[in-house]
DNA sequence: TTAATATATGAACAATTATTCATATTTTCA
DNA sequence: TGAAAATATGAATAATTGTTCATATATTAA
């Protein structure tokens, strides 16, 4: 992959490096939001549940055995990640599965991951 | 793209869904770094830093002037960003140009500009 | 060496956020 | 309807983190 890849709706001028794009003219609100929404991978017990959920989908009680944790943390982030739009739900009965939103979240997940474990590799 | 994309190494039984796939084996202490890795994109100063150079490496005061923020604020956020891997320094002189350390950067930037624009759109 | 410029850092404070504990909802089944 | 099971929520506490202000370090040029 090459440097320019990074601005949609540019091209890349032949890899003439000296001549240096314009960032992509983001609002700053959009921004804002942007930080807000990568938040929501920064803690470690939203990641472990990210992390089950790319096998598919899963109940809460299922998600607190696997992590050996409380139900209500469980809960309360899972509230955090469904108002983020990084999972749905669905119920079944008394039971509620939740499941990555779309494809973004995985491939954002597996991005960092790539990238922490080539630095480590260093 | 399709569900099974987030999992590495591992082929999607074509596409039957019932059959989930188990979740890739990450050690605990490596979800805990990739939670902190993300961590670094949660803050709008920052989100906004990283921004910036997507159009390539640029000084700190020059930061400093478009964001509008205090000098010490931008160097105690690039020391950060630094530390994590997230953007390198050069020294040309007494001046510090920094850019983003490697493309991955860029890329889980656009992946979740791109999920939260199209939630917008909804 | 001294002054000026650019960047970095330390400590204190303010703000945000995750967890805990108790309890409230919601659904199913007898 | 009442009890059990599964999940959700509110409030308080503890911990983390960003910003501010003052100052320190590093580099250049006179």
């Amino acid at each position: 992959m090459n440097n320019c890849s990074y601005i949609k709706n540019k091209t890349c001028a032949h890899h003439d490096h000296e001549k240096v794009l314009p960032a992509q003219d983001i609002a700053l609100d959009t921004l804002f939001e942007l930080s807000e929404f990568f938040k929501f991978f920064g803690d470690t017990t939203r990641i472990r549940i990210i992390h089950l959920m790319l096998s598919g989908e899963i109940s809460v009680n299922d998600i607190a055995e696997k992590l050996n944790l409380e139900q209500s943390v469980v809960s309360h982030q899972l509230r955090i990640l469904r108002t983020a739009n990084l999972v749905k739900p669905r119920r079944e009965g008394r039971k509620m599965f939740y499941s990555l939103d779309d494809e973004h979240i995985g491939l954002i997940f597996n991005t960092g991951l790539t990238h922490i474990l080539h630095k480590k590799g260093k």
